[in-house]
DNA sequence: AAACAATATACCTTAATTGGAATATTCTCA
DNA sequence: TGAGAATATTCCAATTAAGGTATATTGTTT
C-alpha cells in the first residue's frame, strides 16, 4: 500500500522507492515484482533502471467493485427504514398498553 | 473478503456465515470480529445469536479513495501522451542520421 | 575487459496470519 | 436450576508473509 500511495504522484524507479519508504532494495524488488505480478504496476525497463508506475486496470475494477456494493446497501437501507417505519408503529401500540412508556 | 462477498446479500449470523463459507465456527467468530473492529461490519445481538452486517461507511471511504486515483491517473496519461508526442518527432530526427532506422 | 551502478534472486530467519480443538460465556427453554 | 444452542475466547500448531544479507544479472562507462 505505502508503494502504491507514493507511485500516486508519478513512476519512479526501483531505487527512488526504496529510499523515499526506507526500506531497502531487495524488499523494493520484491513487493513491486508482487505488485507487477498481480497487475496492479507496470514495469518498464530503461538502460539498467525499472521504472515502475500504476496501472489503471485495477482501479477501474476497483471501482465497479465497489459502486456495486453501494448500490446494494443503499436498496437495502431503504428497506430497512420501511421496516423501521412499521416497527415504529407496532411500539406505540405496545406503549399504549406499558405501565412505563 | 469472503465474508465481506457473503454478506453483500444481506445479515446473517455467525452460523449461517459459518455454514455457507464452510469453515468453523471459531474462525467465523475471529475473522467476524476482527472486520467489526476494523469498521467494516456492525454487529446487533438478538437473544443468542449475533447478527453481522456491511457497513456502508468504509465503502464510501473506499470509493473516494479508488476515484483519487482515476484522477491523478486520467491527468498523468494526458501529460505523457504530450510528452510521447514530442519524443516521436525527436526520434524521426534520429533517424534521419542514422545507418539503420 | 574491468569497475561500477541498478536491480533481481536465493537463502535464511523472524514475525504475522490462519486454522484446529477445547473451553468459557451468554442466552433460551423446560 | 439444568440442558442445550449459539457464539466468543484461549491455546497451540501450521502456514504464509516479511525482512536481511549475500550474490547473480544486466547494463554502462572508460
Amino acid at each position: 500500500m505505502a508503494i502504491v500511495e507514493l507511485l500516486r504522484d508519478g513512476e519512479l524507479t526501483v531505487g527512488e522507492i526504496a529510499g523515499r519508504l526506507e526500506i531497502r532494495q531487495p524488499q523494493a524488488s520484491k513487493h513491486l515484482k508482487i505488485l507487477a505480478d498481480n497487475g496492479i504496476l507496470e514495469m518498464k525497463a530503461e538502460a539498467n533502471r525499472r521504472i515502475y508506475k500504476l496501472r489503471a486496470e485495477p482501479f477501474q475494477s476497483l471501482e465497479t467493485w465497489v459502486k456495486s456494493f453501494e448500490k446494494i446497501m443503499g436498496e437495502r437501507y431503504d428497506k430497512l427504514d420501511e421496516y423501521l417505519q412499521e416497527m415504529k408503529k407496532v411500539e406505540k401500540k405496545k406503549t399504549k398498553n406499558n405501565k412505563r412508556g
